[in-house]
RNA sequence: GCCCAAGUAGCUCAGUCGGCAGAGCAUCUCACUCGUAAUGAGAAGGUCAAGGGUUCGAUUCCCUUCUUGGGCUCCA
């Protein structure tokens, strides 16, 4: 047989016998390689491993452990999922089912039940399915990618109504499409015949599918777990059927699973809303409505802390501090454009004499209204306006997740009002002034999306005026080295954006904080000044929210650090317990010294056992417990227990208090 | 808002195939006075989310509502 000769990534070429798949390339290439081979990618189109090579290809190989080759993994899990749920519920037919980040969904809809109502998958039918799923990856069925013309899917599909509206290309799936007249599906066929296949003309599954996937249900896909059953709309439209949708996590080997699933028991210790009631900060009383929640004294001390260092730096970055109020006219709304945007999202309307007042969702128009309150010349600005505003905005009850997801809360909200000619330094000063006060809450590693122009026919502005604006955002990013992404058409429809990403301590990404172009709301609102020529001239306006809303910005803190807040921000920073009664007085002389030097601290007397004493400390997260018995009423030194440290005796009281007063000075001045 | 699941003591949960409601922790009282992650005894604590229905009898079964959780959708 004729050689043909491939490209490989790195350039070289390589001669092989006409025939060769991707998987024989493989092989060829090394043992190993053909070990962990997934797919190949063959002139830049994935492609199964039994894809036959032609003279000049360019292919590479896929692996395991690549992402796409896990992506592949996934993928093919999803398909035997769908074959398991088949067999096990007759009747039962599918929609799309895609890989996802960590793993893949499938969506089905059951035959109804006795009620009339299309039936729900209930807990226990996980392990079945997963049983079933097992069953179906020891007969290693292979993977079979086939072509068939329409009108054949149409009659092989022909139970399946979701499959017949994508075959129409009425539905969209980005994991089968259909070309030019042709549908691409990959079988799965069974050991044994099924007695009632649910398609025509086959013994057991299958798909329509772009592929590509593994070779068989043997190889990669033991590693999986289905993790949910949840409701999903087909296609996603909530006018559609409630499809029911089941969530699996899968992996290319053991360990990777394992280490998922021990990262997300890992995620639910640190769940906020579970840190907020063990550790007695905050709560969400049903008395007071969904999405509402009440900062006891605890959590209120650390919002406190967070406020004031929020001020003192806005206050040293040239901000103003101003007050709106919680209630407002409709007619500013209307002026400002959110109630014709957004009164969805809005409280409802209070009804009162002079008119009808809304909660405010926002504190912009308000902010407008004092800008606007007078001329302003082009000296005055830039002009930083700065709140703590509490908006409330009406989340649907669905939507509603703890801190994370809350009807009334209280935003840092900034709007910058500059020339245009001031815009570029304004943003990049304000970048960099976000990060700095994101690094004091212990956030080191960032990321950011640029959010660009949506259809232009649902935007305001000029082209130019996207343009400048978009090109002084991606320069502030490059400036302050960070970063991103580009959302393309992600933009508002007033102006293009900056989105700032945290990691946190365990690798999850949050959206934090926002920097918003506005070409509209000024121009909306009337808002003007005088310009060095003497003339009018609309100002640019910067939206503005670094923690975002400090509610939010305190649950993701709170799993960030797990509860354990940095001594700066602990609701107790010093714990001292006395040995026995008797040392009950030296205990206070300690309380009092440290409290003079700014610290909070509290005490706890001896009638309970040290031990004890001692791991209720911990278990409030106290940085430092402080034990003082007869050696240090002698000495006035103190045991020092710090939170995650080693136990250290007979330090001095005065070091001590100096040590942690220096402490919490340094967490307090990052920048 | 929609689909599914769940609401039992302050917290975390068990339990009742329909017959006087249970534990641990927390709280309070008493005793113990103890050097680094659980001292002992006792007490108190509940309209079993709310309303309706079935029943001799409902926390338990059914219906409705509310709330919470997981998703979908949404997030100016």
């Amino acid at each position: 047989m004729a050689d043909i000769t491939i490209t490989l990534p790195d350039g070289s070429a390589r001669e092989v016998p006409a025939g060769t798949t991707v998987g024989g390339l493989a092989a060829a290439i090394a043992r190993g390689l053909a070990k962990k081979a997934v797919i190949g990618s063959v002139n830049g189109i994935e492609r199964d491993l039994v894809w036959e090579l032609a003279d000049g290809d360019e292919v590479a190989i896929i692996t395991a452990d690549s992402e796409r080759g896990l992506f592949t993994i996934r993928h093919s899990t999803t398909h035997v999922m769908a074959q398991a749920v088949l067999d096990l519920f007759p009747g039962a037919t599918f929609a799309i089912g895609p890989p996802v980040e960590n793993g893949f969904y499938y969506d089905f809809e059951l035959p109804p039940g006795a009620d009339g109502r299309p039936g729900t998958f209930v807990p226990e039918d996980l392990e079945r399915i997963e049983a079933r799923m097992r069953e179906i990856l020891a007969e290693s069925q292979p993977f079979i990618r086939d072509e068939l013309t329409s009108e054949r899917a149409r009659e092989v599909f022909a139970d399946h109504r979701f499959k017949l509206e994508i075959i129409d290309g009425e539905a969209d799936d980005p994991t089968s499409a259909t070309e030019s007249g042709l549908v691409r599906t990959y079988e799965n066929p069974p050991a044994t015949p099924s007695a009632d296949p649910p398609f025509h003309g086959y013994p057991g599954f299958i798909d329509l599918c772009r592929g590509p996937h593994v070779p068989s249900t043997k190889a990669f896909l033991g590693h999986f777990k289905l993790m949910r059953i949840a409701g999903a709309y087909w296609r996603g439209d909530e006018k559609n059927p409630m499809l029911q949708r089941i969530y699996g996590t899968a992996w290319a080997t053991k360990a990777d699973l394992d280490a998922h699933l021990l990262q997300l028991e890992e995620a639910a210790k640190r769940d906020h809303r579970r840190l907020a009631q063990d550790l007695d900060l905050l709560s969400f009383p049903e008395e007071l409505g969904g999405g509402l929640a009440v900062w006891h004294p605890k959590g209120g001390i650390i919002r406190k802390l967070m406020e004031d260092y929020s001020r003192s730096r806005h206050a040293k970055g040239g901000y103003e501090f101003v007050y709106t109020p919680n209630i407002a006219n409709g007619k500013l709304f209307e002026a400002s454009g959110h109630l014709g945007f957004y009164e969805d999202g809005m409280y409802p309307p209070m009804e009162m004499d002079n008119g009808t007042y809304y909660p405010k969702p926002m504190n912009c128009p308000g902010h407008n209204l004092i800008f606007g309150a007078r001329q302003r010349s082009y000296r005055e600005l830039p002009l930083r306006l700065f709140e703590l505003g509490t908006v409330y905005r009406y989340e649907r009850s669905g939507t509603l997740h703890g801190l994370m997801r809350i009807r009334g809360f209280t935003q840092d909200d900034s709007h910058i009002y500059c020339t245009p000619a001031q815009a570029h330094d304004e943003i990049r000063g304000l970048l960099n002034f976000v990060l700095s006060v994101l690094r004091a809450f212990g956030f080191e590693d960032f990321e950011a999306n640029l959010s660009t122009r949506p259809a232009k026919a649902e935007t305001v502005g000029t082209d130019e005026g996207w343009a400048e604006a978009t090109d002084n955002l991606r320069a502030a990013l490059e400036a302050e080295g960070l970063a991103y992404e580009v959302d393309e058409g992600g933009g508002a429809f007033y102006g293009p954006k900056i989105d700032v990403k945290v990691k946190d301590a365990i690798g999850r990404t949050w959206q934090l904080s926002t920097i918003q172009y506005d070409f509209n709301m000024a121009t909306r609102m009337g808002l003007e000044y005088v310009g060095e020529d003497g003339a009018r001239h609309t100002p640019i306006m910067l939206h503005r929210a670094l923690f975002g809303s400090i509610e939010r910005f305190f649950g993701v803190l709170l799993e960030h650090y797990a509860g354990a807040f940095p001594t700066w921000l602990a609701p107790v920073q010093v714990r001292v317990l006395p040995v026995r009664d008797d040392h009950d007085a030296y205990a206070r002389e300690v309380v009092d010294e440290l409290q003079a030097v700014g610290l909070r601290v509290d005490w706890v007397d001896a009638s309970e056992k040290l031990g004890n004493r001692i791991r209720k400390a911990k278990g409030e997260k106290v940085p430092y417990v402080l034990v003082v018995g007869d050696d240090d009423v002698a000495a006035r030194t103190v045991g020092v227990n710090p939170r995650g440290g080693e136990v250290d005796r007979g330090v001095p009281l005065d070091a001590f208090a100096q040590r942690v007063a220096d402490e919490v000075d340094d967490q307090q001045h990052v920048s």
